[in-house]
RNA sequence: GGGCCGGUGGCGGAACCGGUAGACGCGAGGGACUUAAACUCCCUUGGGGGCAACCCUGUGCGGGUUCAAUUCCCGCCCGGCCCACCA
C-alpha cells in the first residue's frame, strides 16, 4: 500500500493555514524561542533543493520547541534586491518589481508545499517600500553618526557587472556574483566604517555560541595584528618639506635588518620622492600595475617585480641610507601602503632582495643556536661592504643578533624595547592593524534601495560636504520607474538619467539640490531583517521596543558557510551599531549560529544549471511527497557536511513512510501488547538527536523502531507518543495517522512526551568478550551485573574456553555494559 | 603558502567520553507470494579460508600509547571548503 501524499499533504497544509497554529504570539507568557534561517533570494529558477535542507532541519527544531510549550517565532521572507533580477529585467525589458512578485509567489508556493511551519503572517520583502523605508532610515543613522562617508579611493570594479564591489565580494580576483574579472578603479563611493567595530566584532565572538569554524573564519577575516608604525625620513629631501615614509610592521624587532623600503604602486609619495632619472620608469610601472586585474596581480606566482625610485631613506636605528623601491607585492590597501623590507626574515622581501640584489642582513637567530659559539655575533651591521649572502630566510622568533644594544634580546622582549625606543626618539609607536576594510556601500545600479541623501548645490552643510539626509517624514525614497535598467556608460546608476527625480530641493536650505543616485548593496536589507520579523507591519518604527525586548536575540540561526564573512559579519555589525544608538536591546543579534552543508548533485559535484544536474523540488514533492523529501534530506548525511543527492535514497525513505502508514492502518487496539520497552529508547534517541543536530540518525532511529516492532501492535498511548515524536519530521503523515486512529485535533497541539526512565534501562545487554583484545564471543547479561557474574558467564563460554585454556590469566578487565576482556599469556 | 574539515563495504553513511567496526538506507544476489508483474515479506551481502563450528584480515599510509584505537599522540599521503604577496 502506498498512501496518497498529494491528498493528505494538501489537507493538512490547509488545516495549518486555517488554524494559524504556527503563528508566534506577542505578549505571551510562554518562554520564547526565535528560530531563524537565512531568507532566500527569490531567483527565477525557483527553490533550489538545497534550501529545504536548512529549512526542514530548523523546522524540526521549531516544531519540537512548540510541542515543548515554547512560543516559537520561525519566520520567512525574501531578500529580493540584487543583480540576477536586474539582469533579467534588462534582458526582457520587464519591471524588476513584477519579476520579483512572480518569483516570490513561486517560492512561497514551493515552501508551503513542504509543510514547513513558518509564520506566514510575518513575511517580509526587502524590496517593499514599507521595508526599505527602514533600511534607508538606518543608513541615515549611520550617516548621522559619522559612520557613512563618501570617498574616492581605489575600489574593486567588476568589468562585466560595471559595479563597485566590497572586498568581501571579490573572490580570487573575480566578482562573487558573476565570476567576471575585476580591477582597481578610482571611484567616489559611499563607505560604512565597519572597521570602527573591528575590535568589538572580534571580542564579542567570545560571548556567542557559534560553531567554532565560523568564529575562526570571522577572526581571520577581521585579521587583527599588533605591531608598530615606524617613520623613515627621506634623505636627501626632494624639496623644502622633508617627506617621511610610514610603515606598519608586526616585527619591529627586525628593524636593524631593514635594508630597503617598498611603496605600493598606489602610494601617494611616489611622485614626490622619485628622482628625475627614475621617473619615467616609475610612472610606466605604476600605470602597468593599475591596469593589471586583481587576477593577474594575484597569479604572478611570487615572481616579484619592482622599480627603484632613486630615493633613499634613513633607517632610524642604524642611521644608514636605504633605497626606496616601488613594487606591487606591497598592497595599497593594507597598513600604510608601504613596508620596511627585512629580507633575512620575510619570505617576500627575501625573494625580492635576491631578484634585485639588495642587501640581506640577518638580525634574528633561532634560540637553539645561541648555545653554540657563534662567530657572527658582534660583527658590524653595515651595508654593502660586509654583506654576506644569506641563503635562507628565517621568519620565526628567536634571539636578536647584529642589533646594536638590543643584541641578545628575545623577540618578544626586543619588540617591546624597540617600540619604546622609537617612541622616545619620535620615530614610531605601537600600532594595531586589521585586514578588515571599510564597507563599500554604493552600487551604480537600479535594483537596490536608493541612498536617501541629497547634495545641496550650495553645499549649505559644510561639515558633510553638502550632503543632507532626506527627512524621516519623506522616507522612503521610492525607486522611480525608469525606461532602461542598464548601468550608464559613465558608470553611474540608471537613476542618474531621470532628471526630474534627481533634481530636488535641499531639505536644509530649500535651495536647489540633487539626489544621490547610487543604491545600496543587496547586503543592506539582509543586515537587519531579523528585527523586522518581530514587528513586520509597524509603520511608526522598524520594530516596537517592547517586542524587540521580548524576542531578541535570535536563539538559533542557521545559514551557509559562504555568508560567514559577508552577511553574518555585516549583520552583527549593523545590529551592534543599532544597539549603540539605543534602538535594539542586545549587542549580539544571534545567540547561536549553525551552518549546513551543500546538497551536491548525484555525481558529487555542485549542482548547476549549465551541467543540467539540478534537482527540482516541485517534481520530488509531486511524485514522492513533502514528507519523503523532508525525511530524506535529513537522512542523507550529517547536517553540516556536503552530501550528494540520491534519488534511490529518497525512494527508500518513501518506502519507509508507506510502512508507517501500513502499520497504522493495520493497527488494532484490541490486539495491543505493551511495546514500551521497544519504543521508549528509540523515541528518546530521536528526541535527543534533534537538539544535537543529528537529524540523520534520528531518522534511522525511526527505521530501527519499526523494524523492531514488526507486526507487534502497541497500545494507543504508545502509538500516540510515537506519532508526536514523528510529527516534526513527517508532519503530514503523522497527522493523517493521528486521524486514522480516531484522534481529534492536530498532532501539533500535543505536548512532547516525557520519557519514562524505567523503560529506558535495558535488563539484558549483549556484552562482547575479548581475549587479548580480540573479540571471541558475546554473553547476554544484565548491564549492571557484578564482575563475579560476568566472569562466570564469560568463562563458561565455549569459545572463550578454547582461547584461554592452558594459558595463564594475567588479568581481566570488566567495564559493565561495555566489555569483558581477558588478558592471557 | 595559511586556516578549517574530512578519508570507514559497490554507494550515502553509523559507532556515545577509547570498549563486539560497518547501525540505518541504497544497490546487488537468492527465495516466498503472484497466471505474470508491481507491491510486500524472508535470507545473504567488507575481503580471504573452511562442509561447518570457526579462523585470518580489515576504518588512507607508517610508527607510538593502551588490556583494548575508526576514536588519543607523532610523521606522511590524498580530497574538499575558505582565505591568500596582510608586512
Amino acid at each position: 500500500m502506498s498512501y496518497n501524499h498529494q491528498a493528505i499533504e494538501k489537507k493538512w497544509q490547509d488545516r495549518w493555514d486555517e488554524t494559524g497554529i504556527f503563528y508566534a504570539k506577542d505578549n505571551d507568557p510562554r518562554e520564547k524561542f526565535y528560530c531563524l534561517v537565512e531568507f532566500p533570494y527569490p531567483s527565477g529558477a525557483g527553490l533550489h533543493i538545497g534550501h529545504p535542507r536548512s529549512y526542514t532541519a530548523l523546522d524540526v527544531v521549531s516544531r519540537k520547541r512548540r510541542h515543548q510549550g515554547k512560543n516559537v517565532l520561525y519566520p520567512i521572507g525574501w531578500d529580493a534586491f540584487g543583480l540576477p533580477t536586474e539582469n533579467y529585467a534588462i534582458k526582457t525589458g520587464r519591471k524588476p518589481q513584477d519579476i520579483t512578485k512572480e518569483n516570490t509567489d513561486t517560492f512561497r508556493r514551493q515552501l508551503k508545499s513542504l509543510g514547513i511551519s513558518f509564520d506566514w503572517s510575518r513575511e517580509v520583502n526587502t524590496t517593499d517600500p514599507n521595508y526599505y523605508k527602514w533600511t534607508q532610515w538606518m543608513f541615515l543613522e549611520f550617516f548621522k553618526a559619522g559612520l557613512a562617508y563618501k570617498t574616492t579611493q581605489p575600489i574593486n570594479w567588476c568589468l562585466s557587472c560595471k559595479i563597485g564591489l566590497a572586498n568581501e565580494e571579490v573572490v580570487n580576483g573575480r566578482c562573487e556574483r558573476c565570476g567576471g574579472d575585476t580591477e582597481k578603479r578610482e571611484k567616489e563611493q559611499w563607505m560604512i566604517a565597519i572597521t570602527k567595530y573591528a575590535d568589538r566584532l572580534l571580542e564579542d565572538l567570545d560571548t556567542v555560541d557559534y560553531m567554532e569554524k565560523i568564529k575562526i573564519q570571522q577572526r581571520n577575516w577581521i585579521g587583527k595584528s599588533e605591531g608598530a608604525l615606524i617613520s623613515f625620513k627621506v634623505d636627501p629631501s626632494p624639496g623644502p618639506v622633508t617627506p617621511w615614509i610610514n610603515v606598519f610592521t608586526t616585527r619591529p624587532d627586525t628593524l636593524f635588518g631593514t635594508t630597503y623600503l617598498v611603496l605600493a604602486p598606489e602610494h601617494e609619495l611616489i611622485e614626490q620622492i622619485a628622482t628625475d632619472e627614475q621617473m619615467l620608469e616609475i610612472m610606466a610601472y605604476v600605470e602597468a600595475a593599475k591596469k593589471k586585474s586583481e587576477i593577474e596581480r594575484g597569479s604572478d606566482e611570487k615572481e616579484k617585480t619592482g622599480v627603484f625610485t632613486g630615493a633613499y631613506a634613513i633607517n632610524p636605528v642604524t642611521g644608514k641610507k636605504i633605497p626606496v623601491w616601488v613594487a606591487d607585492y606591497v598592497l595599497g590597501g593594507y597598513g600604510t601602503g608601504a613596508i620596511m623590507a627585512v629580507p633575512a626574515h620575510d619570505e617576500r622581501d627575501f625573494a625580492f632582495a635576491k631578484m634585485f640584489e639588495l642587501p640581506i642582513v640577518k638580525v634574528v637567530e633561532p634560540e637553539v643556536l645561541q648555545n653554540i659559539i657563534h662567530p657572527d655575533v658582534g660583527i658590524s651591521h653595515g651595508m654593502q661592504s660586509d654583506v654576506k649572502v644569506v641563503h635562507e630566510c628565517f621568519t620565526g622568533e628567536g634571539v636578536a643578533v647584529n642589533s646594536g644594544e638590543f643584541t641578545g634580546q628575545k623577540t618578544e622582549e626586543m619588540k617591546k624595547n624597540i617600540v619604546a625606543w622609537l617612541e622616545t626618539e619620535g620615530h614610531g609607536e605601537a600600532s594595531v592593524n586589521y585586514k578588515l576594510r571599510d564597507w563599500v556601500f554604493s552600487r551604480q545600479r537600479y535594483w537596490g534601495e536608493p541612498i536617501p541623501l541629497v547634495h545641496c548645490d550650495k553645499e549649505c552643510q559644510v561639515e558633510t560636504k553638502g550632503w543632507v539626509p532626506v527627512p524621516d517624514d519623506q522616507l522612503p525614497v521610492v525607486l522611480p520607474e525608469v525606461e532602461k535598467y542598464e548601468p550608464t556608460d559613465t558608470g553611474e546608476s540608471p537613476l542618474a538619467t531621470i532628471e526630474d527625480w534627481v533634481n530636488t530641493t535641499c531639505p536644509a536650505c530649500g535651495g536647489s539640490a540633487k539626489r544621490e543616485t547610487d543604491t545600496m548593496p543587496n547586503w543592506a536589507g539582509s543586515s537587519w531583517y531579523f528585527l523586522r520579523y518581530i514587528d513586520p507591519h509597524n509603520n511608526e518604527t522598524f520594530a516596537d521596543q517592547e517586542k524587540l525586548n521580548q524576542w531578541m536575540p535570535v536563539d538559533l540561526y542557521n545559514g551557509g558557510m559562504e555568508h560567514t564573512t559577508l552577511h553574518l559579519l555585516y549583520s552583527r555589525f549593523w545590529n551592534k551599531f543599532l544597539f549603540d544608538r539605543g534602538h535594539v536591546p542586545v549587542s549580539e543579534p544571534y545567540a547561536r549560529r549553525h551552518s549546513h552543508g551543500l546538497v551536491l548533485a548525484e555525481d558529487g559535484t555542485k549542482m548547476s544549471k549549465s551541467k543540467g544536474n539540478v534537482v527540482n523540488p516541485d517534481e520530488i514533492v509531486s511524485e514522492y511527497g513533502a514528507d519523503a523529501l523532508r525525511m530524506y534530506i535529513l537522512f542523507m548525511g550529517p547536517f553540516e557536511e556536503p552530501v550528494p543527492w540520491n534519488l534511490n535514497g529518497l525512494i527508500g525513505v518513501r518506502r519507509f513512510l508507506d510502512k508507517i502508514m501500513r502499520y497504522v492502518s493495520e493497527w488494532d487496539e484490541s490486539a495491543a501488547v505493551d511495546g514500551g520497552k521497544i519504543i521508549e529508547p528509540h523515541l528518546k534517541k530521536a528526541s535527543d538527536d534533534i537538539d544535537a543536530f543529528k537529524f540523520n540518525t534520528a531518522v534511522s532511529t525511526f527505521m530501527m523502531l519499526f523494524n523492531e516492532l514488526g507486526q507487534k501492535k502497541i497500545t494507543r498511548d504508545q502509538l500516540k507518543r510515537l506519532l508526536i515524536v514523528l510529527c516534526p519530521f513527517a508532519p503530514h503523515v503523522a497527522n493523517e495517522a493521528w486521524e486514522m486512529i480516531g484522534e481529534e485535533g492536530l498532532v501539533e497541539e500535543q505536548p512532547w512526551p516525557e520519557f519514562d526512565e524505567a523503560l529506558l534501562v535495558r535488563d539484558q545487554v549483549e556484552l562482547g568478550v575479548q581475549v587479548n583484545g580480540k573479540t571471541r564471543s558475546a554473553i547476554v547479561i544484565a548491564p549492571d551485573a557484578d564482575e563475579a557474574t560476568a566472569r562466570e558467564a564469560a568463562f563458561a563460554d565455549e569459545n572463550v574456553k578454547r582461547h584461554t585454556e592452558g594459558k595463564e590469566i594475567v588479568k581481566v578487565i570488566y567495564v559493565p555494559g561495555k566489555i569483558f576482556n581477558i588478558v592471557v599469556k
